[in-house]
DNA sequence: CGCAAGATTGAAGTACGTCAATTCCAGTGG
DNA sequence: CCACTGGAATTGACGTACTTCAATCTTGCG
């Protein structure tokens, strides 16, 4: 079932017969979720770890202010809060921005994965290491480069990550945002976003057919936006 | 020998005198290192972990541009880089940032102790984790707060974090960073830096003597700020 | 005591934000 | 099939928080 994880997690470790066995029978309770509802709410203590299995989340926080702060996005094979089992309470929320296939997995289930399988335990610890690796490169994006970089920066790491669990067509991937979100993601206001989109498109770096991106020469992106997947910490490539 | 080490895990776990023999064993190569010297660069792929006894180190990367992006510091208690034993390579370089003692543990000896205990491994798992939610606030504090409070909020953070590991008299604590440091891990210029410091100063949030910073009423900063600490994960307040 | 790095200040430029209006478009009901 | 609707995208005008450049002052340190 969570063929996502597997084809992620694959990039860290071979997974063998028996790791495929135990996520998938840790993974049986998979509910739909409608777009844009909250899964988990900072301050919360919950007793699930969730696994996309389709759609996109985000993990996000809202300033005192009401602006929102979008902090990460979720694609399929990503676990969005094994920090549970550690942490006392989130500290951010987490939303869908599509429709979204969702596993439900108990914190016990968890557990019992780490007490068994050391292998697996280094996966997952794995995955956090590269979420943690992509916050940093996320910190110096949205410090130091301007707009137009900043959100090719971000298209290069979607496309990427999309095609490693192997969501692309042609370099073309569906980017479920709206600009506003985009915005809150690069730290620029929606308007921006817009004329800086318009930009990149005029530049002929990219095109948008509705919520899908494409991207015509991922080279010439890359080296505008100075973008370096080793980040990523993906195998291939 | 590690005592700030204990004093960080220790509000995670209560510390057996098993765990302390055993971190104490690890942490036997201990050199003094000079202040604004690399320990790892970029690319890396080094054979210790480090743990920082004294003084202060940070992350950061180098843009194309020249450009230099902070996105961390490591004080006392902090371990620089558990990542080098899962990830191929290092994404981004420490160097120290005053002089500091610094602990060489090889990667066996850590390994060594993720097999021994696991209460020990969850703890510095759990370290991890707060490295990670430690981003994601710089993440909102550089793309969505104001010069005057990014600031503020930094210091606040570091006042918690010193005190955390005994380092702070009176709600004063020791930052040895240039101002041009303090501006590339805000996103912010130099110059702006300056400015914006003076502002607090004459506010009376804070106040500096040399390399000191003393916060007078850390409720009112805290406020000013938008501060709340739940994102460090500390357990007394 | 002298020097270099860092801190401070002023003046001028710019990349971004805000406000507000208009256009586009997908979904809905008739 | 078309008119209606509300959210999203787009565009223009204007304001501002920041940057850059450059000069001067201060401080720590050999």
């Amino acid at each position: 079932m969570p063929e996502p994880l597997f084809r992620k997690l694959g990039q860290f470790i071979e997974l063998t017969d028996d790791d495929r066995r135990l996520l998938s029978s840790a993974t049986h309770d998979v509910r739909a979720i409608g777009a844009r509802e909250d899964i988990i709410l900072e301050g919360d203590r919950p007793d699930f770890v969730h696994l996309i299995l389709e759609g996109w989340a985000g993990r996000y926080k809202i300033l005192p202010s009401g602006q929102r702060s979008i902090l990460a996005y979720l694609i399929p094979g990503d676990l969005c809060d094994i920090h549970v089992a550690l942490l006392k309470e989130m500290d951010h929320s987490i939303a869908t921005l599509s429709t979204c296939r969702i596993a439900f997995i108990s914190r016990s289930e968890i557990v019992k994965i780490l007490e068994a399988n050391t292998r697996l335990t280094h996966a997952l610890w794995w995955a956090t290491l590269v979420d943690e690796a992509i916050l940093r490169e996320w910190l110096v994006t949205v410090g130091h480069r301007p707009a137009d970089k900043r959100i090719a920066h971000f298209l290069c790491e979607m496309l990427l990550r999309s095609k490693a669990v192997g969501l692309t067509v042609d370099n073309s991937f569906h980017l479920p945002l709206t600009q506003e979100e985009l915005g809150d993601t690069m730290g620029l206001s929606a308007v921006h976003t817009n004329r800086t989109l318009g930009e990149l498109r005029n530049a002929g770096l990219i095109s948008i057919d509705g919520r899908r991106i494409a991207i015509p020469d991922m080279g010439r992106l890359q080296e505008f936006a100075e973008f370096n997947p080793n980040y990523l910490h993906q195998k291939d490539k």
